[in-house]
Formats: structure tokens, C-alpha cells, sequence
DNA sequence: TTGAAAGCGATACCAG
DNA sequence: CTGGTATCGCTTTCAA
């Protein structure tokens, strides 16, 4: 592979001549820059962006950290920052933190070790003080999925509260008062802001939470089917039920095949995030869209601006989240029937 | 940052000595050897990687392009493949190369400009001649999903033929007899072999193929509904259906619902590829077990063992799906009933 | 076993 | 507008 030195021989001009043309980074007589773009085109030129990256303390990567990169939720994440990094000429890097303290910060310290100019960060189990020391450093990063007042201005972030409303209240309108809820692990941000909007909106209206019909899943298939079980167990009479997440749903909709509970005439079943399969699903998951890959685009974008200061669109920092209505909900039947 | 420099100085030792014990490669003496790593703590210090690249001439970095990062498929692979690498000291970096000539050719061309090590390539639409010549340079890749001759040494892939033959043998052993197949596109690779194997059996079972009961599909879920729909309109009489993949079996199954046919008992469906959401499925798919983690896993050892010379297990070429048999396959009806 | 010094291939500052 | 040159942080001969 040519090298700049060449280049600058044979179009007989300095290195700093043929940086300038690579780079755009000065005026460069007309004449002189087509010279050199003659030998670059010769010679195959392309630069070494090890070397780039090593003088300019600049290594044109970011690195992205997400808790998984299997499953349905992150590809979509992934894909679109991907593209979006390319199409800018810089390139990605991504590590899974398993959501494990350790592991996040381990990869965290991975990632920097690999002289990333930025980190995407969608990390769950280190401390809001770990992440609030690391912006103190000269680390520049967003955070997706998290809201750490400190550092309010990185995080970008769902309206999950809203979210965890919009599941209930549509059950709530639909005339439901006996609504199961099936959560993620408490010690999640979302899980408990989820939670609170479905508390929210019994509140709203004026039905009392029955505390038996909460179950704490993991966000895993396998909770949603035992929380169902669960509540069929303990005689829990429901008529609806919420989950945190589509897989829990999916789950919960597999238990109530095997248990002969039909949905939606008997249980109605909401999910959450709107994934990919949600409408394998039979019947078709009523569920609430997260706008993941729009969160990863914001994401992206912050970072092209902060980092690379090439601003795009102004920056939203909170995404809403919608009711995707699909056929695994229902009235409830009339309490006189 | 702490740099070698200032190690060598705190140690009182040379640069050589300190770029020894990092990197192990010449005996020092072990007083020396402490002092150095005494330094070393004490300044946090941790070796640039892109200097390193730089002066070694090795990025330790392996560029990997799938289709799509999007989707239940690719997740797996990238989630165990970069585990691996991780564990190694290595690191990842992600392209999408959607199924399109240009943009493989694209991905690996900005892969080679990052000077990777070596690229593990899952690439469908590049030509045979392309790979042949990017293995005459000096390119190093493992190619994933696709066998081409010249180059076999570098192939890891499924036996799709097999998975083909499987799933058709065990709906023919069920003495189903009228079986529609949806392919995928016919220009992939394994879309033929998967179809090839499907006539295999046939064949086997001394079953004249109906060419009226063969739809080409996309892969993609919609023409899974596509080919079901196109099926009964036109009347072929069906009593099971094979699909190239489980995201067109998921959309047969869609259809099979929207269409009053039950499945199994009127229509028995199997997939390929078992990918994570086929048990979300009502009834649970049955499909063809795609080892894909393993099969990345595979691609990463055999880039450990030839690039980065640490040989591991012995390395296989081609793997062996298998019938994974769930609810959405039965019997055929006795023809007497 | 250790040190000195020559690169690796660019960037960027300082003159001219 | 262009050239010279120091520098980035490390690896790798070559001698000692």
C-alpha cells in the first residue's frame, strides 16, 4: 500500500502538501491539488488510518455498549448507529456488558483502551457516581436508557413512565379493574419507571391496586409464563394483564395457551418495546412501541456534534413512547354479565 | 495517560525492556521485570493500541460483515463471536452488508481500510471470482454460510442440504404426501441447497414433486403470508408446508390463523433456521436447528489459529443441523378418512 | 539480558 | 499557499 511519502514524491510536493488535499484542512492552489490527486489515483492511494489516528489523537471510532447483542432489541439499536457512523466515515466497535457491574465497566475500560473518540452507552448495572466520574474525565460518551441528573445533557431516554401509563390506561379504558402486572427487575430504572406510570394511571382512574397481582419477572420469557402461573396459583382473579416487556408477554401468552385462558376473550395481554416478533405472536401483541433505532439515531447524532462537530438536527433528549394496538386486548365483559 | 516513556523513567529501565515485559516477547530478568511492573501500576499504565498497531503492523482488531445486525439471525453470531475475540484481547468491528454486491464490496474495502487482521464475511451477493481474488491478496477471512471451491479451506458453513432433506423427511415420515415448499430467493446458496435437499426427499420417499406446490419467498416474513395465500387460491392441495426459513414459516403461520386453517391438524408447518422467537409462535414451530453461535464461534477459531497464530481446538468446516420438533407438525390424515 | 536508535505513516506547527 | 520538521507511542533490529 502507497504511503503519503510516495504520494508527495511522485506528484513532487511536501508530505504536508498531500495532507492538505487528503484533508481539506487548507487552501491548496487548484493546480497543485490536482497534481496530487493524479498520484493518489495512480498509486491506489488510501490512508492509513492507524497512523491517522496515532498523529491526530484521533482514532475516527466510537464505541457502543449495549447489555446484549443477541435478542431482538439491540439489533435494531445497533443497525441503525452502524449506518449512521459509516455514512460519516467513522466506525464502530461494540462490546456487551451482560449487564453485570463488572462487565460494564470492564468494557467501558475495553473500549477506551481501543482509543475510542466516544462511547455509546447503554448500561444498567454501574453506579450513576461510576458514570458521573467518567464524564468528569475526559471521556466523552452518551447514555441511552438511563437518566443521571448530573449529567442530564448526555442521556437520552424513553418516557417510560408514559409508557407503563399508556399500557394500563388502555386497559383501563378498554373497562378492565382486575389488571395483573408482570415487571422487570426492580433494581432497573425502566422496570420501576414502567411500574409507576401503571400505578399512575389506576390512580387516575380511581381503581385501587390490588398489591397480589404484581409479580417481579426478569425481562426473560420464562418469568412471563411463571408469573402467569403464578397469579392462576394463587386464585388472583384478573381479567388483564400488563407486562414490561414482549418477552415476558410472549411468555405470558404461551402459559395461557397451556392453561386453556384464551386471549384476549378471557385475558387481555399488553407487552412492551414493540419488538420484532410482537406480531408472531398469536393472537398479534398489543404492545408499546419503543422507538429504539430513533433513540440510537439521537444517539449517533449527539455524538457527531459533540465530538465530531458535525451538527445535524437539533438534539431531543426524551422520546415518547405509543400504543401499538394489536389484537392481543379486549373490552372486558360487563361485570353484570 | 501514562506512555512507555514515562514507565521506562520511573523504572529506570529503557523503552525496549518496558515494550518486553508488555508484551512478552524476549526474556528479562525477573528483578527487572518487577521494578517495570511496579512502575507500570503505579502509573495506571495501559499500552496505546493505536501506537501499537502502528508499529507492529497488527491492528488486533477483526472486521466482521454480516447481512444485517437488525433481525433474530445475526445476533447470535456477533454475540459469540465477540465474546471470544474479547476474551483474546481483540476487538470487533461491525459492518451491514444488506444483501447488496456494492455494499459488500464496500464493507470489506472501509474493513480493510481499518486494517483489520483478518474479516469473517457471511456475504451473499459478492461474486465467487471477488473472494477468490481477495484471498490472493493478502486478505485474510473466514467466510461463513458459503462454500466456494477454490478457496474451501476458508469455509464454515451448514449443511443446508441436510436441514432441507430433514425437514421434508420428517413431514413425508408423518405421511404427509401433498408438501408446498416457500423457498427463499433462489439466487442465494442456501436457499437452492435447502430446496435441493426438500427434493431429495421426495425423492427418497418415492414422491413426484407437484411443481405447482413451490413458491419462491424473500426470507422475509410477508412472503411466508405471500405463499400461503398463493396456495390456496390457487388450489393446490396441501396438507404440510415447508419453509427455507422460520421467519416465512412465521408468516404462513400468520396467514394459516388469518385464513380459518388450524394448525397442525389441517396444515402441519416447519421452519428452518430456529431462530429465538420460533417458540413464541402459536403453535411452537417446528423447524431445522441452525448452529450459528457455533458456527461464528468457529470463524473466530480458525482467525485465532491462522492469523493470530493461537491454535485452539481442532477446526470443522461443516456443521450439521438437525430437527428441532415441536407443536406445528402432526400427522397427515389417513387418506381413507 | 538490556539499551540505543531507526522506523511505522500520518498530523500540525512554524516559517517563508 | 507551501515546505520543513518535530511528534504521536510503541515495536523491533542491532549491538553491547
Amino acid at each position: 500500500m502507497a504511503t503519503i511519502y510516495e504520494v508527495s514524491e511522485l506528484a513532487g510536493v511536501s508530505l504536508a502538501t498531500v495532507s492538505r488535499v487528503v484533508n481539506g484542512t487548507a487552501k491548496v492552489r487548484q493546480s497543485t491539488k490536482d497534481k496530487v490527486e493524479a498520484a493518489m489515483r495512480e498509486l491506489g492511494y488510501r490512508p492509513n488510518t492507524i497512523a491517522q489516528s496515532l498523529a491526530s489523537n484521533r482514532s475516527n471510532s466510537v464505541g457502543i455498549l449495549v447489555p446484549e447483542l443477541i435478542g431482538p432489541f439491540y439489533g435494531a439499536l445497533l443497525s441503525r448507529i452502524e449506518s449512521l457512523f459509516r455514512a460519516a466515515g467513522k466506525h464502530v466497535i461494540i462490546a456487551a456488558g451482560h449487564s453485570d457491574a463488572e462487565l460494564e465497566r470492564d468494557s467501558i475500560e475495553f473500549l477506551q483502551s481501543r482509543h475510542c473518540d466516544a462511547l455509546i452507552l447503554h448500561v444498567e448495572s454501574v453506579s450513576d457516581d461510576y458514570l458521573v466520574a467518567l464524564a468528569e474525565s475526559e471521556c466523552q460518551f452518551a447514555l441511552i436508557n438511563r437518566r443521571v441528573a448530573a449529567i442530564s445533557e448526555r442521556c437520552i431516554t424513553l418516557d417510560n413512565r408514559l409508557g407503563g401509563f399508556l399500557a394500563s390506561e388502555h386497559l383501563l379504558a378498554l373497562g378492565h379493574r382486575n389488571i395483573g402486572y408482570i415487571s422487570g427487575p426492580m433494581w432497573k430504572q425502566d422496570a420501576k419507571e414502567r411500574y409507576a406510570g401503571h400505578q399512575q394511571a389506576l390512580m387516575d382512574f380511581g381503581v385501587k391496586e390490588n398489591q397480589h397481582a404484581f409479580f417481579e419477572g426478569d425481562f426473560q420469557e420464562t418469568s412471563g409464563v411463571a408469573g402467569l402461573q403464578y397469579f392462576i396459583e394463587q386464585r388472583i382473579p384478573i381479567s388483564a394483564l400488563v407486562c414490561a416487556n414482549d418477552e415476558m408477554a410472549a411468555g405470558a401468552l404461551t402459559a395461557a395457551h397451556d392453561l386453556g385462558i384464551s386471549v384476549p376473550e378471557q385475558l387481555s395481554i399488553v407487552g412492551f418495546d414493540n419488538t420484532n416478533f410482537s406480531h408472531y405472536t398469536f393472537p398479534k401483541l398489543t404492545t408499546i412501541d419503543y422507538p429504539i433505532a430513533e433513540i440510537g439515531a439521537m444517539a449517533a447524532r449527539w455524538v457527531l456534534a459533540h465530538v465530531y462537530q458535525k451538527p445535524g438536527e437539533p438534539l431531543v433528549s426524551s422520546f415518547q413512547p405509543k400504543l401499538v394496538q394489536r389484537h392481543s386486548t379486549f373490552a372486558a365483559r360487563r361485570e353484570s354479565a
